[in-house]
Parts: C-alpha cells; sequence; structure tokens
DNA sequence: CCGATTTTGACATTACACTTGTCAAAATGA
DNA sequence: TCATTTTGACAAGTGTAATGTCAAAATCGG
C-alpha cells in the first residue's frame, strides 16, 4: 500500500524533472554550440542525419516530429551555412536528398565527442545499473503517458 | 573500457529524452485540465501553493525558476479565475500573499489524484528499484548539466 | 532618521520556436 | 488519364516566455 503510493509518487516527481532536465541539457548543448552559428535544433538535424545518413526533409521532420515546414527552414538555414548539401533524388525530383558536406560531418563529430566526454563524466559516479534502469524507466513512461494522452482523443 | 562508452552513450540517449518526456508529460496533463481553463503552468502555480503553502509572486517565481513578470501574468489571470486570491502581506505592502481559495484547493487536489492514479497504473510494472534509481539518476544529471553550464559563464 | 539601493507590480516591447494554412508544381496511385 | 498526395515556398498566427522601464514602496547602511 505505501510501496504503491511511494512508487507513484517518486514517478510524479520524476516526470515533472522533465522539463528542468530538458532546460539543463539544452542549455549545456547550447554552450557547446558557441561560435558554430548552430541551433539545437540545428544540431539535432546533423545529429540525425550523421545517425540514420541521407535523407530528404519530411524524413527529417517525421525523425523529429515537427511540422515539415519548420523543418525546412531550418535546414534551409544549415545549407546556407554549409553544413549539410543538396543532392538530386532519384525517386523525387522536387525533394533533394540531404547530406552531410565533409565540414557538417567534422562539426557533428566534434560535437557529439565533447558531448559524450560530458556524459562520461558523469556516468563515472553513477553505476550501469542504474543507468540503464533510468533509461528504461524513461523509455517506458514517455510511451505509457502518450497512449494515456491518445486515449482521449 | 566498453564499458565507460556504453555508460555514456545510454546517459546521451536518456537525457535526449527528455523533450520527448516532457511533452509526453504536458500533453498528458494538459489533458487532464480540459475543461477547467488552466493551462499547464497555471497547474503549476497551484501545485506549488498547495505544496508549499501561500506566498508571493517572487517567490513563486523564483521556485517555478521563470522570470517574475510573467508568473505575474499567469497569477493575475488565476487570480480573475477565481482559483487563488490575495491576503495582505504584513512584511510587504506592494506584494500581497496568494493563497488557494476553496475552490483553488478542490480543484488541485483533484487534478493531483487523478495524476497519481495514472502514476500508479504505470508503476505497477516497474520496480520500486528501477523507479528510485530513475529518480536518483534524473536528478543527478541534472545538477551535473547545470554545473557544467554555468561553467563558461 | 535619512539617503541610497533594492524589491515589486504594471506595462510595453521583443524573441524564439514553433503551428497552421495556402499555393502550385510535381509525383503517385487507381 | 485523372484524382489524390507529396513537396517546397511563402504568409500569418500562437504560446511561452525574456527583457526593459517606470514609479511606489521597502530595506539597508550609516
Amino acid at each position: 500500500m505505501h510501496n504503491v503510493n511511494m512508487k507513484a509518487e517518486q514517478l510524479h516527481q520524476l516526470i515533472w524533472m522533465s522539463r528542468p532536465l530538458m532546460q539543463a541539457a539544452e542549455g549545456c548543448v547550447e554552450n557547446g554550440l558557441t561560435g558554430t552559428n548552430l541551433t539545437v535544433r540545428m544540431r539535432a538535424v546533423l545529429e540525425i542525419l550523421h545517425k540514420y545518413g541521407e535523407q530528404t526533409v519530411p524524413e527529417l521532420a517525421a525523425r523529429l516530429e515537427i511540422q515539415r515546414q519548420y523543418v525546412q527552414i531550418m535546414c534551409n538555414e544549415t545549407l546556407t551555412s554549409g553544413f549539410i548539401e543538396q543532392r538530386p533524388n532519384p525517386r523525387h525530383k522536387r525533394s533533394p536528398i540531404l547530406t552531410l558536406t565533409n565540414q557538417g560531418s567534422a562539426l557533428i563529430e566534434d560535437i557529439l565527442s565533447k558531448e559524450m566526454q560530458i556524459m562520461q563524466e558523469m556516468s563515472e559516479d553513477l553505476s550501469t545499473e542504474d543507468i540503464a534502469a533510468a533509461l528504461k524507466v524513461i523509455l517506458f513512461v514517455v510511451d505509457g503517458l502518450k497512449k494515456r494522452t491518445g486515449d482521449r482523443k
């Protein structure tokens, strides 16, 4: 009984830490972005291109779960900056494939390696089991909350 | 060696789940707010007043970590709705103390109990240890990220 | 007690990160 | 082939704030 309430309350507390977590994360990432004229969102585009390979704007939008129109704007800016470039799309004449340029590739790798260094520093004080458990809980909770939101609709 | 990288990568993944987590959380909370003409942020004001007791706008702003000017606007709206009311502040003539009205008190208690029900449902599939570990990791990470952001400044 | 500094509410302006809507060209599917 | 869908471009709007300023009031150092 008590146990049930404690679990629920801890979960509640955990969930309401998501905003501070996000703000802290974005603040920290932004820090590592000074001098690159990238925004956190543009960094995310580069990361996805780096992780999943070249793709079109609509594909990127689906992965980022934001409207394609806005991703388009972000990508156009990133194109101007020279971190990504367009390649003709054999499957769709109007929708070019976006690829990292050498410059963009080097930049995102540099950014990610610096971020990973911070992750390693922090993970020194945490056990493998705790980190794994935390990730598991968060994935489960995101899923559960999404399901329960869809309900009403 | 490998272990170190795995921990870091899991931590990285966990941190980047913070935005989906927050969106899912706010979406779900918003769901429970339909018909109350409360926003998620106004709900947070009521929750703090419920949890920590009556206080002034600047105190609330500090706890919410957003600018007092905006909290002021939120509170004025909430005042209009009748969920909170002003009480003269003996310590400061210009800064009244905000208290929950009976209506506001009943509302936030109702909202919280419904939210807790969802938490209990979800926590059934998670162990006490995992939840505790997750909360611990998140608190630690938020703290660590904040420290590392302050660094540069 | 007094003058300087700080706090506070009110108001105005601006910024950012999106969403929503529309259009026409192009692609796709029946 | 013709209706529907996808896509980039462009325009406008929205929510959630930050930032700046002012005057009244409060606090603090001497």
